[in-house]
DNA sequence: TAGGCCATCTGGTCCT
DNA sequence: AGGACCAGATGGCCTA
């Protein structure tokens, strides 16, 4: 898999601070100076600048108040847009970095894999779920032959805890994910990848697992 | 070359 | 007013 085995260095951000694409910053001067983004990036910045007919509006608010607050100019409003606008791109870079770095994370505490093998989004979240799944489902057999043969009580698993853990999840033998298998992806990693699941942590039989059975 | 995945920009909406 | 969140659009990179 591993869509960007050399390219895509953003992924693996980690500094809050960085910023890969100084350059498009540079459209201080004229949204043209932006050539390399998209023309949405383009419409947007040169749509900035028209502002929608905020020229009657501004006047209208320069002769309603007077003194204190001093009305700007077509030019200092159109700086503050942008400055308005280059901020938000910044937080917005910044809440995706942050996004990236916990799936980082969560792919960190999956089950490891090899090195130039990495999940996308997509294939972590559902990995990670059915993971999850099977997990405390290997608990559950666990505590099953420990105690008897009544079942325990479901863990308190946090995302389960607000119904008390629902017979019907519990009783059944396979996650609703994959029961209904509408998040499999088309294309496992086992197929793409030849991949096999790694020893798990809680116990599971990992020469019965496959990738598949968590996607 | 088509398709998948990704990063980024952008405007809208909601909340503080 | 400003920040967080979201979804759409776009273009780049990579693989089959």
């Amino acid at each position: 898999m591993t869509p960007h085995p050399s390219g895509a260095p953003a992924v693996q951000v980690t500094q809050e601070t960085e910023q890969p694409f100084q350059g498009v910053f540079d459209d201080e001067v004229t949204c043209v100076a932006s050539a390399p983004t998209s023309p949405a990036r383009v419409r947007g910045n040169c749509a900035d600048e028209e502002g929608g007919g905020s020229q009657g509006a501004s006047r209208k608010l320069r002769t309603r108040r007077g003194g204190r607050s001093r009305p700007k100019s077509e030019l200092a409003l159109s700086k503050q847009r942008r400055s308005r606008r280059k901020k938000a791109n910044d937080r917005e870079r910044n809440r995706m970095h942050n996004l990236n770095s916990a799936l980082d994370a969560l792919r960190g505490v999956l089950p490891t894999f090899p090195d130039d093998a990495k999940l996308t989004k997509i294939e972590t979240l559902r990995f990670a779920h059915n993971y999850i799944w099977a997990l405390t489902q290997a608990l559950r057999i666990a505590d099953h032959s420990l105690y008897g043969l009544q079942p325990p009580t479901p863990p308190c698993v946090e995302l389960g805890c607000q119904d008390g853990g629902s017979s019907g999840d519990w009783g059944s033998l396979y996650s609703p994910v994959s029961q209904a298998g509408s998040l499999s992806p088309a294309a496992s990693l086992e197929e793409r990848h030849g991949l096999q699941a790694p020893a798990s942590p809680a116990g599971l039989r990992p020469s019965s697992l496959a990738l598949s059975d968590f996607l």
